[in-house]
DNA sequence: AGGTTGCATTGAACACTGTCGATACAACCT
DNA sequence: AGGTTGTATCGACAGTGTTCAATGCAACCT
């Protein structure tokens, strides 16, 4: 649809809308709100953990479906998924005995936004001020 | 130079291109070499010098441009960008006296691809398996 | 050659993270 | 009410990561 602006950034806003990591220089407070997330995204256990919440049909996932699926203790899954929700990737609700799991898909959108690189500049091209030091 | 450098994301998988993150389950291989590449970028200093590196006009950065701009020693700085590097996410070069280093965007391209959910998949769409249990 | 500057490596201190057993809390079920 | 099951929290420990001063190496410059 309609192109994003997505070098718009309130530089000094850690919480703006899109952060643009490849065409502009990061912010430090936007560095830090964006280094939470990837490091939440820096564990093996928990990628494979959001994969498994995003890739179910349906969108969610009962707790009672993760735990099992690790070689790891009920209080370690639990506290991955308490990083993850932390991060903003994934949301818990509770219905009865059980709490499911789902992802929020704003989050992701947004990482990869960040990590799509605009079009039409390729890296050792363009030089439009060729004046390097 | 250093062959030591991490080829990430070479697995197989059984897309042949890249892990599926959102869409299958994350093999425990992938999921472990995913973790390396957003662990390197889990850091805020590490951000802040990839997306410097990212958003120079020309692609290349000189060290001694990276350095000044933090208040952290040089040592630290240089072991980040030995992180990077090893990531696969940035390239160094040495002409003369100063050493460049300039982003590889097929890395992000990958990182960007993987956390894209594919079109015509909404979240709270009808399961087909009627999660009875 | 000797001196200087730019960057990488080493080794150690300190903080943080992943993991577990024990325990607490919540919701079912007799 | 008491017992059982599912999930979260608490403390503690080992492993890892961030940081620095000191040092080493490479390239320039007299």
């Amino acid at each position: 649809m309609s192109k994003q602006e997505l070098v718009v950034l309130g530089q000094d806003d850690t919480r703006g809308c899109c952060p643009a990591l490849l065409t502009t220089p990061l912010a430090e407070g936007q560095a830090e709100t964006l280094a939470k997330v990837f490091k939440a995204l820096g564990d093996p256990v928990r990628l494979r953990l959001l994969s498994m919440i995003a890739s179910r049909a349906g969108g969610e996932v009962c707790v009672c479906d993760l735990t099992p699926a690790f070689d790891l203790s009920q209080p370690t899954i639990s506290h991955h998924l308490k990083l993850l929700r932390q991060a903003g990737l994934i949301a818990s609700e509770r219905r009865g005995t059980w709490v499911y799991y789902r992802l929020l898909p704003e989050m992701t959108d947004r990482l990869a936004q960040i990590l799509t690189r605009p079009a039409g500049q390729p890296p050792t091209a363009t030089a439009t001020t060729g004046a390097a030091s």
